[in-house]
DNA sequence: CCATCGGTTGACATCGTTGTAATCAACGAT
DNA sequence: ATCGTTGATTACAACGATGTCAACCGATGG
């Protein structure tokens, strides 16, 4: 920095205060110093700005899992949603373990981060409400009342609602719901959706076609709450599944079965993930909105970090049904 | 760091060398430099560090894209396998793009990261062979002749003669291959072991079962390959997609046709992605050694990091093939 | 013509750690 | 008793940037 302020016939400081964007200095200096920089091909070192400054430029975004398609595909966004800030993110897979999750909200990365995204998947409702977060956190997933942090939450009840309210219109009436768990979250407000829905229809909710899935990670959850359905006995026209992985285990289920999708049996997803295009058939599936979910939580956190302070936020994502040929809609060409 | 050495009673560059674990410190004065650690919770500042040693402790891997289960499952891995050797992994999406790949390999990250692994996707073999490489690298993925870096890459040949052979040995002999492209490394080597088989078993190559897939990332190559091959007339009992993707896209098709899978057609895919345990029907593929290759590849990586020098050092990784029912495998339990 | 003011720029100290080289104690050999 | 060695510990400076605050500039107003 020497060399480019000696280049630039200005001191270290003003070097710096170009680089930072600092306000106060002259359009022409600026100019002077920004010559320097490249004509010497200058490049800040960021671990002295780190020491100096004490803002890492670094935030964690902490997920389950990223081989699962839905995580791997906001990771890929919240990445280029902190890189357009000025942010390098850190993706730290918790694999579900409580511990871990705990040690983002307790600051365990202290020094190392500005702030951390979580999706929280072992950490349920009731241990969040009102937990103490140490610095700028920004929660995903299911919305809580007394937040300890700021929200980025899915419309899990209106989104299960438009599901379900799209399968009665194509005249379904014994639809099963797949993944229903009582914690008091995502599971309970897509159950509470689902329920809206067929109550609004004046459809009576018939308890043998609530199927549990406690571990919605794995298409077998799906397949087996398939398994059970049919073996129950109890008639059904479509199957509403908590989310995509589930629904891919539901299909397979039905076609080993002979069952065909959608004359038999419609289906639709959670989650629209990149795969529910190419299933077979293409699964039509609830969008929750990753783009303006990574994009809401990125922001939400940088303002923090950059000294937002006051009671949390808590934003809604928009969320819309993509309807594809598993629910009735068009054949979509194969290619 | 000052008050622990006066806790300690010891200077503050001996608590230096107990915390880099440098030799030459005696076990008690060790200890009760640990023990004034844990009593005051001090942490090493990193930024300091790095400020001062000039090593960042962060490795970069950059992949084409997060979304895409293959190389979500790597990330994981090479997240884990990096935290191990104590580095902290920053996933980079380059998108597919020449210019970002380009950038990792001329040190575009300089000062941010001490090494980096490149999965490359727009970089094809001709352009990295001989190219120059700034900073410690690996490479994953084709094998080339004259590696500018370190290496682990797949037997791409010998893969795809063991999953033809597989093939073969069941009967099948109008075996259509789908993703050739003359890229110079992975396709021509899978499209090379699919002759390999072919001619052992004294079985000729038939051209109009050689199917062109230049995008292998979508599905929809699987599908359009299907429908081309299903359009052509040429008579055929199995499918040997070179990755798990375009296997899914074929079946798809297959199945909307009304092709039986395995009885009139076998399908064997490359991957052994998640997924692949989950289609319609179960997938066989080819597992390459995930699990090996983020292993070996950090290990490369960090060696070098560390001061390992001489020509870049190529492994091979190990495959093995899994067979499922869409190739005749056993009919799995659907749970 | 001088004091003052807002807007720019600069000198200096400092962030917390680690590399270098010097210091020191202990010990066996001369 | 002295000296060279070895091993353990320490004093000191330096890594490269930025925050603080003082110094400076030209222009304005009295």
């Amino acid at each position: 920095m020497a060399d480019v302020a000696v280049a630039a016939g200005v001191s270290v400081k003003t070097v710096s205060n170009v680089l930072a964007e600092h306000p106060g200095v002259r359009e022409e200096t600026r100019a002077r110093v920004l010559t320097a920089v490249d004509a010497l091909g200058y490049r800040l070192n960021p671990a002295a700005s780190r020491l100096r400054s004490g803002r890492t430029g670094v935030i964690a975004f902490a997920l389950p899992h990223l081989y699962q398609p839905y995580f791997g595909d906001v990771a890929e966004r919240v990445i280029a949603e902190g890189e357009r800030h000025g942010y390098t993110v850190v993706i730290e897979p918790t694999d579900a373990l409580l511990a871990r999750e705990r040690a983002v909200l307790s600051g365990g990365r202290a020094q190392q981060v500005d702030g951390a995204i979580l999706s929280p998947a072992a950490l349920g409702v009731i241990d969040l409400q009102g937990l103490h977060v140490e610095g700028p956190v920004v929660l995903l997933g299911a919305r809580l009342d007394d937040p300890p942090a700021d929200q980025v939450v899915m419309d899990d009840r209106g989104a299960s609602r438009t599901a379900v309210a799209h399968l009665l219109a194509a005249g379904r009436t014994r639809i099963a719901a797949v993944g229903t768990t009582q914690d008091g979250g995502s599971a309970d407000e897509r159950e509470a959706g689902y329920r809206d829905a067929l109550t609004a229809a004046g459809v009576p909710v018939d308890p043998a076609l609530l199927l549990d899935a406690p571990d919605w990670d794995r298409r077998s959850s799906g397949a087996a709450a398939a398994v059970r359905l049919l073996d129950s006995g109890a008639p059904f026209d479509a199957v509403f599944c908590f989310n995509d992985a589930m629904a891919f285990g539901v299909l397979r289920v039905l076609a080993s079965r002979g069952l065909r999708v959608p004359e038999d049996v419609a289906v639709v997803g959670f989650d629209n993930t990149e795969q529910s295009r190419f299933s077979t058939p293409p699964l039509t599936s609830v969008d929750p909105g990753q783009e303006q979910i990574a994009r809401t939580a990125v922001d939400l956190l940088v303002r923090r970090i950059e000294g937002r302070t006051g009671a949390p936020e808590v934003v809604v994502a928009d969320h819309h049904l993509v309807v594809r040929e598993s629910s009735g809609g068009p054949r979509t060409p194969v290619v």
